[in-house]
RNA sequence: GCCGCCGUGGCGGAAUUGGUAGACGCGCCGGACUUAAAAUCCGUUGACCGCAAGGUCGUCCCGGUUCGAUUCCGGGCGGCGGCACCA
């Protein structure tokens, strides 16, 4: 153990070497609109890595997985003549920080520095070509200023139904529209509602996050408060709509899709003794078999249509799921439980006096928090009615899962349903949708499982809104834009309150604003600086605007062209994102309506044990480790040779060491030791081809030469895989290539060359440092990619297959232009074959050029 | 339950407009070099039968299409991810 591992080549010596100058002369620096060195025709290539949240614990090897995927497609672009952006920040606001705080009593601000500074240190120990002179961290006065500003655009914005857009509300006001319907228009905000409210947290969480703050033991529960929210659900179309020519992982944008949930369908208006009351159902042609009627108990109507001899008992109903949480009243769901209001409702079509209860299965944030029951046709509406004894009418024929829960996309013939009798299931809804709309009963409706994104949290590291409270009115207004950043105040204490007003309330100087207004005491989630960090990166210094235009109509140009990171962010912050892009680009400020063209999502890393790396279970593998035994390049290479990009695969030191020493024996192409242990230049280096046939120019010669074929045939195909992301058999093609170079005799410097070029944008430090020893003064990384030469790859003799009946019987070596006739008449004459179809008859013959013959023989 | 993805040697994985299954790497075994070890290099390595030539089986299972199926179709089984009383 003590004793210090031999390295296998130096690279412990010339990685930092190459790190320090690459960042010295500023190598990867990506000139843009307005600097001096900026050449406009220069097509543009932008790669874009998720940026990190900066933990304490430092990167583990999960994160190089897409970040060296990036960095390799971003240098093979370069060498391809494109203007490469390829950045990197700081997703720095977060919890995590302020619960260290909270417990240090360190401010938020130098713990985060902190761990940014050991994160930058892991990622350049790493080589990655990242244009550090654009780093973004959302926590950055600079950065947040941008961010409130944005806010703001959203704040002072609606939704125009007409044109499916964002506009500013000054429309609005020009309308003649009051401030209380300007503030229901907004995209961003203030709504009353049950939120989920964490004590121990102090703060409220959307939906999506319950899951990951319980599992972190922390609880959660209903609370209603008074919260901002942002509009997505006007986009929920769009969302989808606008997905589809997208070039993502089909799997990716059916996870979207279904988050966003598009139902299609029909609302009908029920009356309950005088009051209308709207349900959603996508079963519109079952009208007929709605036997009875359940609301949500949260339901505002409840109270009003509920009998005195009911009143005791769903009061008590009313009360027991009130202290269930959603996901409690999910878990339950195997026994339906409910109770009647006395009420009767009328079925609009048919005239029926039908029973309305209210039973919890029913949730108040679906659809009209309403529905008619058809238990005939509805799993659901089968099981509750069964447990009450309530009437099931069949109103639909020919499913073949029998009389009951039909799905809903069943194809049947309407039955017992007056004049829909006799139409299949299709034409039935039709007819409905038409008859209801007809005489006012109801409409056609599509409707969304997305519900509005709640966007205010009581923390204090997160961006202050940029908005006050009118002491008098209670009216909200935005701060002039001229104040911003706002930046949190100064405080010794950000413990959680209990107070949901959130910590800022303790701050009582910084919340009085004027005699007129106090400051709004919410925060911004986390996701508000992830939504827009790839616009930063575009002109990250710029004082005047969140982007220049110049910046943005060249970098944004068609989007991101590749985003790569977790799967995890796939519906949240892809959604949130695109959102916010949305509205920017409504409102004129951003020149596209989708950010990332093409995004794309690598496979989890899991431990050499097979499970999930985590610090409980000690199988997290840090990158420094792996550096330090094997070095930067070892461990590029490495997480790309594991498998396929987007597959889950376990760690396994013993691979690193596996590429580790295909590197070595890169080096050892090139170099060999002298007596002393030096490394010297390899004896086998030559000047010219000495080792090719005298003239190479001869197609038919120069294919002769093994090297030569193997060395054009790496180009083409690590070319083309890296367009594809299958950097695998890239690498798997090159360690084909290098074995060639150590089997020759000779090695001729200039296609050693042309395999460090192509062997560069994976491991860039032994790449340049081999080609630094053979004498260039040149960086590889600002050469161009070398092109292959076809007349290499022609093969004159090539092995065909022999088949009897399908079964390989002979393998012939044969000249590659070889005619059908040559081929069936060779494999005829063979031995082995003729040993299998003696005795038989030949009833036919397949000749596949350049692969096999096969005789079919009984 | 619904949606999506995936099942190939001891291991990670290659090969799909249907045409030699197991590239490349790891591990194992054998050999060379060495006083020895490390490093390096060479060779073997899906299973079974055979001295060999060669043969039989083999890509989760069952069936189908085809001269030919890891690849296409139907039906199962198993695993992973997401959603989940969404009307």
């Amino acid at each position: 153990m003590s004793d210090e591992r031999r390295k296998p080549f130096p690279f412990d010596e010339f990685e930092p070497q190459w790190q320090k100058r690459w960042l010295d002369e500023k190598t990867y620096r990506t000139p843009g609109p307005g600097d001096a060195d900026f050449d406009a025709s220069k097509p543009k290539y932008y790669v874009l890595d998720m940026f990190p949240y900066p933990s304490g614990a430092g990167l583990h090897v999960g994160h190089p997985e897409g970040y060296t995927a990036t960095d390799i497609i971003g240098r093979f672009k370069r060498m391809n003549g494109f203007n490469v952006l390829h950045p990197m920040g700081w997703d720095a606001f977060g919890l995590p920080a302020e619960q260290y705080a909270i417990k240090t009593g360190q401010h938020p601000r130098i713990t985060t520095e902190a761990n940014i500074t050991n994160f930058r240190r892991q990622l350049q120990a790493l080589g990655f070509a990242y244009d550090w002179d654009r780093e973004v961290n959302t926590t950055d006065p600079k950065y947040v200023r941008w961010t409130q500003w944005i806010f703001l655009q959203l704040y002072a914005s609606y939704f125009n139904e007409e044109t499916q857009k964002a506009a500013p509300v000054s429309e609005l006001e020009a309308q003649g529209k009051t401030p209380e319907e300007i503030d229901n228009l907004r995209l961003a905000f203030i709504h009353e509602a049950p939120v989920n409210w964490s004590p121990d947290l102090g703060t409220v969480l959307a939906n999506e996050e319950i899951e990951e703050w319980k599992a972190k033991g922390h609880t959660v529960e209903r609370r209603p408060l008074r919260q901002w929210m942002l509009r997505i659900t006007k986009y929920a179309q769009r969302l989808i709509d606008e997905l589809e020519p997208l070039n993502w992982p089909e799997s990716i944008k059916s996870l979207q899709r279904n988050w966003i949930g598009r139902s299609e369908g029909a609302e009908v208006h029920f009356d309950i003794q005088g009051h209308e009351v709207t349900v959603f159902t996508t079963r519109p042609d079952t009208l007929f078999g709605a036997t009875y009627m359940v609301l949500a108990p949260e339901h505002a109507l409840v109270s009003e249509i509920t009998t005195p001899e009911q009143k005791e008992t769903v009061e008590t109903y009313i009360k027991k799921c009130a202290s269930k949480s959603d996901m409690e009243r999910g878990d339950l769901n195997k026994d339906k439980s409910g109770v009647p209001t006395g009420a009767f409702a009328t079925n609009p079509v048919n005239g029926e006096q039908i029973p309305v209860w209210i039973a919890d299965y029913v949730m108040m944030g679906y659809g009209t928090g309403a529905i008619m029951a058809v238990p005939a046709h509805d799993e659901r509406d089968y099981e509750f009615a069964t447990k009450f004894e309530l009437p099931i009418v069949q109103v639909v024929q020919g499913s073949d899962r029998g009389t009951q829960s039909l799905p809903s996309s069943g194809i049947g013939t309407a039955i017992n349903s007056g004049f829909l009798d006799g139409l299949k299931t299709k034409e039935a809804k039709k007819k409905i949708i038409h008859w209801l709309e007809e005489n006012n009963k109801g409409a056609k409706k599509i409707q969304f499982k997305l519900r509005d994104w709640l966007f205010s949290r009581q923390r204090y590291w997160g961006e202050p809104f940029p908005l006050l409270w009118d002491k008098k009115t209670g009216q909200h207004a935005a701060i002039p834009e001229s104040e911003l950043p706002l930046l949190q105040p100064e405080m010794e204490d950000f413990k959680p309150t209990g107070d949901p007003r959130g910590p800022l309330i303790k701050a009582t100087d910084w919340i009085n604003y004027s005699d007129q207004y106090t400051r709004e005491t919410n925060t911004m989630p986390q996701w508000a600086g992830s939504c827009w960090y790839y616009l930063r990166y575009c002109d990250p210094s710029n004082r005047e605007a969140f982007i220049s235009k110049g910046a943005e109509n060249y970098f944004m140009d068609g989007g991101v062209d590749l985003y790569v990171g977790g799967k995890e962010h796939a519906v949240l912050h892809l959604l949130y994102s695109r959102f916010w892009h949305k509205v920017l680009n409504d409102l004129g400020h951003v020149s596209t309506n989708e950010p990332f063209q093409r995004y794309f999502a690598p496979g989890l890393i899991m431990g050499e044990d097979g499970q999930k790396m985590s610090k409980s279970l000690g199988n997290v593998v840090s990158p420094d480790d792996v550096v330090d035994l094997y070095g930067a390049d070892a461990l590029r290479l490495y997480e790309m040779f594991m498998g396929p990009l987007e597959q889950v695969k376990p760690w396994q030191m013993k691979g690193v060491e596996g590429v580790s020493r295909f590197l070595a024996k890169v080096w050892r192409v090139a170099n060999e030791q002298n007596q002393e242990g030096q490394w010297i230049l390899s004896s086998k280096l030559t000047q010219g081809s000495d080792c090719l046939p005298p003239s190479t120019n001869q197609p038919g010669e120069a294919a002769n030469s093994p090297l030569l074929k193997v060395l054009h045939e790496t180009i083409k195909k690590v070319g083309e895989d890296i367009e594809k992301l299958r950097f695998n058999t890239a690498i798997s093609q090159m360690m084909v290539c290098t074995n060639a170079f150590t089997a020759a005799e000779k090695v001729p410097i200039d296609l050693l060359t042309t395999f460090l070029k192509v062997l560069n944008p994976f491991a860039p430090h032994l790449t340049e440092e081999i080609n630094k020893r053979l004498g260039s003064t040149d960086l590889l990384s600002e050469g161009t990619w070398p092109e292959f030469d076809e007349q290499y790859l022609v093969e004159d003799e090539i092995e065909i297959v022999v088949q009897v009946n399908g079964k390989v019987r002979a393998k012939l070596k044969v000249s590659a232009d070889s005619t059908k006739e040559q081929l069936e008449d060779l494999a005829k004459a063979d031995e082995n074959v003729q040993g299998h179809t003696d005795g038989k008859t030949i009833r036919k013959v397949i000749v596949v050029p350049g692969r096999l013959v096969n005789i079919v023989a009984n």
